[in-house]
RNA sequence: GGCGCUAUCGUCUAGGGGUUAGGACGUGAGAUUCUCAAUCUCAAAACCCGGGUUCGAUUCCCGGUAGCGCUACCA
């Protein structure tokens, strides 16, 4: 790749509306595949245009989403609410030109035309009222500081072609178009005249952004073709869906990247399923590094149709993440959790080493880092409670207190205090009594983890250590004795 | 409604004028076992419909249908 020609230029633009969502994520992903891919620029800009509806905390909030999936970008973030001058300076320049001119008419107006022109089922289009005002009659209402927004002047026949990265041609019927607002009468400018100028400004090479934007493209293309201005390429990508096939919103429940940080889901399997949301990598390899990643993308064989989002594929992955996890990562975002859940005080006397034998053991079959601090807690608290269908498979069995005491005093001089010896002494005493290993081993599993589901109990022994262990056993045998009378 | 786009297992997808239509998640069965997970084996599961082109279409073309998108002084 020359690096003099066609360097290639990327952006993000979200708008702070709303928190990330997996979709926004998707497009960005993409976007910095494109650009590491090229060894071009990542450039992040926020477009807040929409001073109602924008809230600066949450451009911080999908700032923060960003790094933590990686996607660190080269340039900005650039507001467009501090470009408005720039704006208004291009609006003025396709007016003095003839490609825009003010309309005076208001809301209220427009809003009767569009509801007539329903009720008609004709095409609810700009009528054109203001597009043919006498230049006499514009001059006279603007001496009269009446409100007015600049509109473009779209052509009235002809056709806009393009070719799409991803869809390919697409052809688009200039009478389709209107007169759209290129400033609103508050002088802030819409969402075209923001992304043309600033693609046009920061010399964007490629857009690449959601198939929602497809329909828009022409307008876009007709401002930059006013503008004398050279045409970025477009890729579109298919829209990520929820699983009614509806475009993901609210109703679907977790959306944004940060509720999947929140659920324990790692920043590098969700990044992995995400990019497998319209892009398949060539061969049938589908957890893929991110090197592995930026070396084979290619916006070529991105898909052209709508993705599912399936929570169920990206539980399957991040177990996957979680299992590879080498252990100076994952001990440290146990901890966290563990720390965030509540379960590992301010002043837990747990040491790092422990914790880091217990968090290994229980890697395995961990699906998120919830797990740690949920099915896992008994390892990192004494204060865990036993789950009441554990007791009902596994504690049915009369007699269980005296068993578990016995183990106890069993264990109490098992020498030395791990897998190989505990096993030994349970089993031993499994066979003096006539019970089979199996029922004292499930018993046991259930007085030391208070789940009916942990890693072997053999191992969770080594981990707990003896003290735990002959607590644990007490406090159940005093447990069933209680109960079973 | 108008316009645009899309259409392969439930889901993500590969493929492509002649294939046993491939993989992954999920699902079912079995092996293993100390519970569960992991692992291994096996299984069920798809080319939206109708025309056309062709010796032959799931693949190419047209139409229909369905879904999604756009249709704002939102982005």
């Amino acid at each position: 790749m020359s690096a003099a020609v066609g360097q290639v230029r990327v952006r993000f633009a979200p708008s702070p509306t709303g928190y990330l969502h997996v979709g926004g994520a998707r497009t960005a992903l993409f976007n910095w595949l494109f650009a590491r891919h090229h060894g071009g620029t990542f450039i992040l800009r926020i477009e807040d245009t929409d001073a109602d509806r924008s809230k600066p905390e949450l451009t911080s909030a999908i700032l923060e989403s960003l790094e933590w999936l990686g996607l660190t970008w080269d340039e900005g973030p650039f507001l467009q609410s501090q470009r408005l001058e720039r704006y208004r300076e291009v609006a003025a320049q396709l007016e003095q030109r003839g490609y825009a001119y003010p309309c005076f008419c208001t809301a209220e107006e427009l809003q009767a035309k569009r509801t007539q022109a329903e009720a008609e089922r004709r095409p609810a289009k700009y009528d054109g009222t203001c597009r043919r005002l006498p230049e006499s009659e514009r001059q006279q209402r603007r001496s009269e500081n009446k409100p007015f927004a600049i509109r473009f002047r779209a052509p009235e026949a002809g056709v806009t072609t393009f070719h799409d990265l991803v869809f390919g041609d697409i052809s688009y019927d200039h009478r389709e178009l209107e007169d759209f607002v290129l400033l609103r009468s508050d002088g802030n400018p819409t969402y075209h005249v923001g992304v043309v100028v600033d693609d046009l400004d920061m010399r964007i090479t490629h857009v690449i952004r959601g198939a929602d934007h497809l329909s828009n493209t022409p307008k876009q293309i007709l401002m930059y073709q006013a503008l004398g201005a050279p045409v970025p390429a477009f890729a579109h990508l298919p829209l990520i869906l929820g699983p009614d096939r509806q475009r993901l919103s609210k109703r679907h429940g977790a959306i944004a990247v940060s509720a999947y940080r929140d659920l324990g889901i790692l920043p590098e399997a969700l990044r992995n399923f995400l990019a497998l949301l319209g892009w398949t990598p060539p061969g049938q390899q589908e957890i893929v590094s991110l090197d592995e990643m930026i070396r084979m993308f290619d916006l070529q064989s991105v898909s052209r149709s709508n993705a599912v989002f399936d929570p169920e594929k990206l539980a399957w992955m991040n177990a996957e993440y979680l299992r590879r996890l080498p252990r100076e990562r994952l001990v440290p975002l146990v901890e966290e959790e563990l720390r965030s859940a509540g379960v590992l005080g301010a002043s837990s006397a747990l040491d790092r080493d422990y914790i880091a034998r217990a968090a290994v053991l229980l890697q395995s079959r961990a699906r998120t880092l919830k797990d740690f601090s949920g099915a896992g807690r008994a390892f990192f608290s004494d204060d865990f409670a036993y789950d009441p269908e554990a007791i009902k498979r596994f504690w049915k069995e009369p007699g269980l207190a005296e068993l578990l005491e016995a183990l106890r005093q069993r264990l109490a001089h098992a020498e030395p205090f791990d897998a190989v010896q505990t096993e030994r002494q349970l089993r031993a005493l499994a066979e003096e009594r006539g019970v089979k290993a199996a029922l004292l081993i499930n018993a046991t599993r259930v007085a030391l983890t208070g789940q009916a589901v942990a890693p072997g109990l053999f191992d969770v022994m080594a981990v707990l250590g003896r003290e735990r262990v002959l607590e644990r056993l007490r406090r159940a045998a005093e447990h069933l004795a209680a109960v079973n009378v």
